[in-house]
DNA sequence: TCCTCAAATTGAATTTTGTCAATATGAAGT
DNA sequence: ACTTCATATTGACAAAATTCAATTTGAGGA
């Protein structure tokens, strides 16, 4: 019933977080290693590590292992989704589920 | 430090549930009252109450008292900062953090 | 004044999230 | 092989979020 809200409503729950929110901004410009990343923000590295990794699960991040590092990066196709689930839900059209009957008719 | 994000995560917190994110959906096409949102949604009368208030809170939805009736509709000035703040972290851009370096110059 | 109905609040239980210290992993250099 | 460096994982704990039953509030009608 929900489904076609979760995806969406997972990446807002990863953006969901001012420092996570933080990170996505500082990747806008490009790619960054993790170091660079936590030379940044206040808190520790498994901290980092564990953001990193909500935010590549729900598709917002890539990461890119070279060597000792791991480079993260934004996924330009799961951002513009969102920004289209967030048009969608805000925006009032024939198919919004506010149109469909309790009977499902 | 983070307070430039702590707004606009604060509403991606509240679209980061996939009923609230149902919810909005349902607003979008006009106002209803909570007994209305309630009818289509499995959950418990206070459990709905707590999560209007959660999204009026966080700017996304106002309410409206009438009689013994309470509507709901969605604020179109919030949504549309919600929309400039996602564009804002996602595209790169002159002033992002990334261009700051450590020392604030 | 009572009763009913819509909605909010309270209180309590459970689950999820955010955090860090400690440890593990794994690549590269010596 | 040993060491170092970047990152991930584990384990534990505190704080926050989600939920519902029970109760309260407050408007309107009888």
């Amino acid at each position: 019933m929900d489904d076609r809200y979760s995806e969406g409503a997972r990446v807002f729950k990863a953006l969901g977080d001012s420092r996570r929110a933080m990170i996505v901004d500082m990747l806008s410009c490009g790619e960054l290693c993790a170091c660079r990343i936590l030379e940044r923000l206040e808190m520790s590295q498994p901290t980092l590590s564990h953001h990193m990794k909500l935010l590549c699960e729900c598709g917002i991040v890539r990461c890119r292992e070279e060597g000792k590092w791991t480079y993260y990066s934004l996924d330009r196709d799961t951002i513009e989704r969102a920004k289209a689930f967030l048009n969608e839900i805000t925006e009032g059209s024939a198919e919004c589920v506010c149109k469909i009957s309790e009977n499902g008719e």
